[in-house]
DNA sequence: TAATTGTGCAACCTTTTGGTTTCACAAATA
DNA sequence: TATTTGTGAAACCAAAAGGTTGCACAATTA
């Protein structure tokens, strides 16, 4: 199964859970006790977050704490930074893809990108 | 069922898909092309991206073009910066948290969190 | 008009997700 | 020692995810 950070913080349940830990580390049932799902189902989360790197876990005791390991969110801090232009200039894709012909059609460039119909 | 942005770009077709449209809005087909998948399973990729806000199509004739609406990025950007100090200092959530004991016995501050063991 | 092209959708399938209940077990506590 | 507490894991389940094939149909093109 598909374990990236991605799909670590896809549900809502294991961003609550991330932004509990972040603040502080907590042993396993202090987590779960916040939910209203069963603690296994909580467990089950935790696992997820730890297999994607985003939660590790310290025995103590008989205890085990999370905690945190928010680094990892920084791959997805860098994928959506490559799109950032495309919505902080207020440019949607079309507007962008004229102003990029209207250049191409300035300087006659040749083709960088690959996507077009090339049929 | 859930259709939110975190849920959007979890998977790895769909963030590809992305990508592909970011850069010019292209029709149905055209992306479809691009993957050794069915045309219908790519579809429901666009379908979900429809749902979640982060691409939008406009008919030109019998041909239907997806263009990247990467503002909702915003929301999963915004997201991960209120962690964003917790890994750009090199600070893991255990020292965070001993910071934040050590400054409390300093100054004898009242509790601002509520996750821990009330029992 | 006939054939091709771009699309939508229904029906179906398998795997994953997110949840449950139940049992087991070792560590801490009464 | 007996009980409580914190955890792990198995067995099971419904729904969602991600995929397929096949058909329908309107717009375009030959």
């Amino acid at each position: 199964m598909r374990r990236d950070v991605f799909q670590g913080i896809a549900d809502p349940t294991r961003r609550e859970i991330l932004n509990m830990v972040a603040h502080r580390p907590l042993n396993m049932d202090t987590v779960a006790e916040h939910f209203d799902v069963s603690r296994t189902a909580i467990y089950k989360h935790i696992k997820i977050l730890i297999e994607c790197g985003l939660v590790d876990v310290k025995q103590q005791g008989r205890e085990r704490y999370c905690e945190a390991k928010l680094q990892k969110l920084g791959e997805v801090s860098d994928w959506i930074d490559q799109y950032r232009e495309f919505w902080e200039t207020k440019l949607d894709a079309l507007e962008k893809y004229i102003n990029e012909l209207q250049s191409k059609a300035n300087t006659e460039t040749k083709k960088k990108k690959n996507y077009g119909k090339q049929k």
